[in-house]
DNA sequence: CCGGGACAATGACCCATGTCAACAACTGGG
DNA sequence: CCCAGTTGTTGACATGGGTCATTGTCCCGG
């Protein structure tokens, strides 16, 4: 799942991060702006240190003074209830932007944690606001990915409220499919960066369904699977699937 | 439920909208502009004829021009699936913005439906782009306003993700009576525009499991329930019960 | 190469909620 | 004011998926 990593030590002097350079130009927010836009836009991002494995983007609680983007690993954004119980509220891919969610209230609300070695673009989203209202074009741009999230959040509250649990799993990994897809990696052989517990979470189902249906997703000749390694092998059939509600 | 109701026969002058006086303006788009910002706003807001009871203020597939902003009265927004199916996405009150998940698209990817008659302003959303980049502090309450959107239904996919029937009724209860609270309306004595089956449905419950829980928080003391009518008699067991999780 | 701890898979059982069916109550049109 | 159609309520029964318990597998450190 990771591609491109830097490498052991972190040099001390300023990290390259040039968008015009990145190989996810084209799904992140610079699309469509101009060379000149774009400078501006690479001043204000900051590139930190990559994340380990478990480590915390930003916890629940946590002002909210930044936007991030992904470069290369993923992430889980989860909340924690009054009962310390956790549910999952995402996985996300590089390209994506966590943290608009906090913009309303101004405090993060919810945890961001890396699935694996993951490297981010840190935006203080102050100065992107203002760039935003001098280029027009990143404005629309942010406004787009907002409402995109808010339609793919749409489409999860469907699987959630409708669908069986095999509709469910089948509709998560359509949707990891696509979006490795848009990544130009491999739409049908692909790694799951989190544990079957958070995808059992994510889902609203127990683990044990989860495992289960793996299972029989294989035995049906529709996937293999090996832990985290997936290779999906009747991609119609996943789809019929996802569409059937359990009014079905 | 509504409440800013025009009356009867439709004017052919332009029908006044006025931001200003509006007695929503502190919570839908203008809070926070200028007098003169205002005025600008105004200008482009159209002030259409109220929606009668099942009509659509738009529908799925239809081309994404403008935003709406309720004035009074209720919508719902629901998808339509291949086999005909509804899925309804959520239920909208005077203030509330409309159509925000189409900009990705430009497309409409949900129909939204009066539940009783409702009269909404239409935002055209080129010149509200075009104006935002004028004015930071209309493009900022637009991000805000669309951030807040994104929590919400995080909110939603954590109940349809995790929680017991009745949990998921006395949440959408409890949200129901913050929105009418936030709106000057009582917090405990209200009507739901919609039928038993929309929420059901927008649950991700059978009608007759909404039914008998209605019934039941009824024979608790919970609520006063009388068709539409609902009076919230205890709301700290509701919000006990909205908390819960099928876990513990 | 071995051992411990986390993670995953599988089986047996049970409950919450869906389904089907009958009925009751309300609503609007004539 | 009545009747038909729609919407809501209630009961009996079926089942998908949760829970608990056991066993298997991987992975990392020593």
């Amino acid at each position: 799942m990771s591609s491109v990593q830097e490498s052991g030590a972190i040099s001390l002097k300023r990290l390259q991060t040039a968008c015009e350079s990145c190989s996810l130009f084209q799904l992140c927010l610079p699309l469509e702006l101009a060379h000149d836009d774009l400078e501006e836009l690479d001043h204000i991002i900051k590139q930190r240190r990559p994340l380990q494995r478990g480590e915390y983007l930003f916890q629940m609680g946590n002002e909210f003074r930044a936007v991030y983007a992904i470069r290369s690993g993923s992430l889980k954004t989860f909340t924690t209830t009054d009962g310390g119980e956790e549910q999952v509220t995402g996985f996300h891919l590089p390209s994506e932007l966590v943290g608009l969610d906090a913009i309303t209230t101004g405090t993060h609300p919810c945890s961001a944690r890396a699935l694996e070695t993951t490297s981010v673009c840190e935006i203080p989203f102050d100065r992107l606001e203002e760039l935003g209202s001098r280029i027009p074009g990143l404005q629309r741009q942010l406004l787009r990915i907002m409402s995109h999230e808010i339609l793919m959040e749409q489409d999860t509250m469907i699987w959630l409220g409708k669908k069986s649990a095999e509709a469910r799993l089948a509709a998560l990994l359509l949707r990891f499919s696509s979006r490795f897809k848009a990544r130009k990696f491999s739409a049908c052989d692909f790694n799951l960066s989190m544990s079957r517990t958070d995808i059992a979470n994510y889902l609203g189902l127990a683990v044990e369904t989860v495992s289960r249906l793996f299972s029989r997703f294989q035995t049906e000749g529709l996937l293999e699977v090996d832990r985290k390694h997936v290779l999906i092998k009747d991609m119609d059939a996943l789809q019929r699937m996802a569409g059937a509600d359990h009014t079905n």
